[in-house]
DNA sequence: TCAAAAATGTAAATAACTTACATTTCCACC
DNA sequence: GGTGGAAATGTAAGTTATTTACATTTTTGA
């Protein structure tokens, strides 16, 4: 989505002169002690002269060396690459900064992998269906599945979310054209429900599967929202894919309600003030929430 | 957790003379604009000499003003507060840029809230107790009640779930003093719930809260993980409590682990190998994961 | 009220950054 | 393969920003 500084650098580096890239080599290998170095000792360590510095800093669009500097801190300060393996010798505030520091740049990540293109598009699937299915595996991918269908719902689409096998099946095999098959799983190999995307895409059902590409369900379905978490978050594979999952949910129901529109939104207003005059905890009914405020936005413009 | 500078500036501005006082107004007004001016220029704003702005930035443990803007422009970076109000007008790389860094923010919040000492605390019960409930309400929490289930009887620990406000009283009734109550609440005033840890707590038991700071649930709990999303998210409270709490859940199982020492540990890398055994998704099963690269750290050390 | 200490300001020094221009290197063309 | 020109780099000087040294003012406590 947008690439880091440090990444430009990377990228740029080809298309320089010699001399400008031994700086971003200079750069790359140590940023952060790059910030504390003078221009002078920079170009020493780079073995160029200073002006040359200056020079590099100007190609990648920078006003001078203050600014790119800074542009560098700030950068490093959002990527900081976090120290994800915990191990029991840890202190707590270690643990605490490990888990969610990995947390949180695991969704820098996934602002990366996502791509609008394909997210629209399974908005705009889900929002014309006729009828949605959501399957799932899992015990975690369930709550996943009945989360999306539970929001779909209250957006008024007709969604269903399966977690058994069997009925899996025979839901993939109703599905006509006009419906559409969700697949959440982060694995994505896990033979039934690649058997029962299969049948829905075999009935003309298009499916969208939320998953790590080059899964055989990614290489099976219509529209893939490629959802990979880093390798080297292995240890706590759990935690954060379901966040990525999450979120991917969240915007997917933000897409839609755009793509349904106005009068869909309104509706869903209505269904809150039931809510609230029954006293209902409103955060048991997220969907809502912000499909209200987002109503609110809608008629002031 | 980790005060900001921002926040720094804020609590340590009262016990600054006169002339620093006014700079760090000049610096809270508008820190962005602090960064590219120099110290010349913000020495005229804040009607102050320009040595007074290098003392300032020495009274906060820099090295000089080159130190402290770097640090100021990191802080920035980090603490970048998203414009997270969605509007249906957005287009789809906003509403992406707006959602996941609104998400990636509330971890930033979620780690400054949280205290280590509290998260230690209720580690330490878990690990102990002889038998442990956990309370949830409505559908997500239910589910966060579970996932909690799921990975603390992975750890060996006698953990049970319940959804269901008579069964969660038929819970509270029987747990002695040796058993511990948790009870997950976004909102925390819901009343079976509230009923059930006040039952607990007079059978002896000690009740861990994760809810938001200040609610009923809160006070009765005796140990209180106060969550709670920044006020501006109010839009997608659901998504990103959801996320609070996930992560939470996780460090606590971190936590408890450790508490419990290697034995525990190894104990689930024998049944991480039964699960492998049988060709289950090890997503479905983070707990393992986690716990078995905890113990390979372990043994190699 | 006065002296000492702390805070601030002035002006000079130093260090960092930038520019101007000379030199070298590279490449296209003869 | 050599030559002219353009691009890249380096040298040295200039400019700006930061820091220091010290003088002045303000505050504090007797």
């Amino acid at each position: 989505m947008k690439p880091s500084l440090l990444q430009r650098l990377q990228t740029i580096a080809d298309s320089l002169p010699r001399a400008q890239q031994q700086v971003i080599a200079v750069l790359l290998q140590n940023p952060e002690n790059a910030l504390s170095m003078s221009v002078d000792a920079l170009a020493a360590q780079a073995r160029v002269s200073t002006p040359t510095i200056m020079r590099t800093a100007r190609q990648l669009g920078f006003e001078g060396v203050r600014e790119f500097k800074l542009a560098l801190a700030q950068d490093l300060a959002r990527a900081t690459p976090v120290h994800r393996s915990v191990n029991l010798q840890d202190s707590t505030g270690d643990i605490v900064q490990k888990i969610l520091g990995g947390a949180a740049a695991s969704i820098t990540g996934l602002q990366q992998q996502l791509q609008t293109g394909t997210l629209e598009k399974a908005a705009q699937l889900l929002a014309r269906a006729q009828r949605i299915d959501c399957y799932s595996v899992g015990a975690t991918s369930a709550f996943m599945a009945s989360d999306l269908q539970g929001r779909l719902f209250r957006l008024g689409r007709n969604a269903h979310a399966f977690h058994d096998a069997h009925l899996q099946l025979i839901s993939a095999a109703t599905l006509g054209p006009g419906g559409v098959a969700v697949a959440i799983s982060h694995v994505g190999r896990m033979p039934f429900v690649l058997e029962a995307i299969g049948f829905a895409k075999s009935q003309g059902a298009p499916v969208i599967a939320i998953t790590q590409p080059d899964t055989p369900l990614a290489q099976l379905a219509d529209v893939v929202i490629g959802v990979s978490v880093p390798p080297d978050a292995v240890m706590r594979v759990g935690t954060e894919a379901y966040i990525a999952h999450l979120l991917v949910i969240e915007l997917l129901m933000v897409l839609v309600l755009k793509a349904l529109g106005p009068k869909a939104a309104r509706q869903l207003s209505q269904f809150r003030s039931v809510l609230q005059a029954h006293g209902q905890d409103i955060d048991q009914h997220p969907a809502v929430d912000w499909a209200w405020s987002s109503i609110e936005k809608d008629s002031d413009s």
